[in-house]
DNA sequence: ATTCTATATTGCAATATTACGATAAAGATT
DNA sequence: AATCTTTATCGTAATATTGCAATATAGAAT
């Protein structure tokens, strides 16, 4: 049904699952891609950059948007686009810390 | 229309995004943390672990597999489960090198 | 051999996502 | 003011995801 239950799970486990459905996007991924190697905010070159027609990209900019991984500011006439740090440390930290805990497995276990 | 154009993008921006969509879902976090915290492989637990059917479990467990996030193994008339570290790895490089690379923009910047 | 237990698969319904053409909105330019 | 440029929104179609009941499968236990 679609039916997200989300209330039966913490609310890290919606939040960072929400973060990473965000990143789940090959398109999203470029864009962030192209954000970072700028080093800087990007203003109204994004549409050309990227294989999708310019409705699409606005849409994956507004999910982006949505889960504050990147912020925008209108410019004149054109939007600058820029990584929100904070997430990106969010992200960062919850993978370097639980999952990168992650432990082998002794020599006999099943795995 | 869903027609995912993956073919435009690098075999790295649709790999890692294939990744991060397996994360993008609560169910999927949940399982990954289990199997964390058990800090072993986990026979025949999972189902009655999470507030989800048995059916639609074996579904995101499939999905995790389908991209070598966790591996499974026939123990008896169980299955175990355990996480596969290369491909944590492999998510916990692209967030170290590519994602924290963000650079703050300078003062006086847009943003 | 039959039954039990654990997991997978099938089939299907509800919802979400992805994509884009058409159009709107808003500031810039002429 | 009319036009251009850039981005957002609407409407809609195609596809994917999510969830579960029913059923199948496979090894274990009786």
């Amino acid at each position: 049904m679609g039916i997200s239950k989300s209330d039966f799970f913490t609310e890290e486990q919606n939040e960072i699952s929400n973060l990473m459905k965000a990143l789940g996007h090959p398109a999203r991924i470029a864009i962030i891609e192209f954000l970072l190697k700028k080093e800087s905010c990007v203003c109204g070159d994004i549409v050309s950059e990227l294989p999708l027609s310019q409705p699409t990209i606005s849409q994956h900019l507004k999910e982006l948007k949505n889960v504050n991984i990147i912020k925008g500011s209108v410019e004149g006439n054109s939007i600058c686009y820029c990584l929100n740090l904070e997430t990106l440390e969010k992200i960062q930290n919850y993978v370097q810390l639980t999952i990168s805990g992650a432990t082998k497995c002794k020599p006999g276990e099943c795995c």
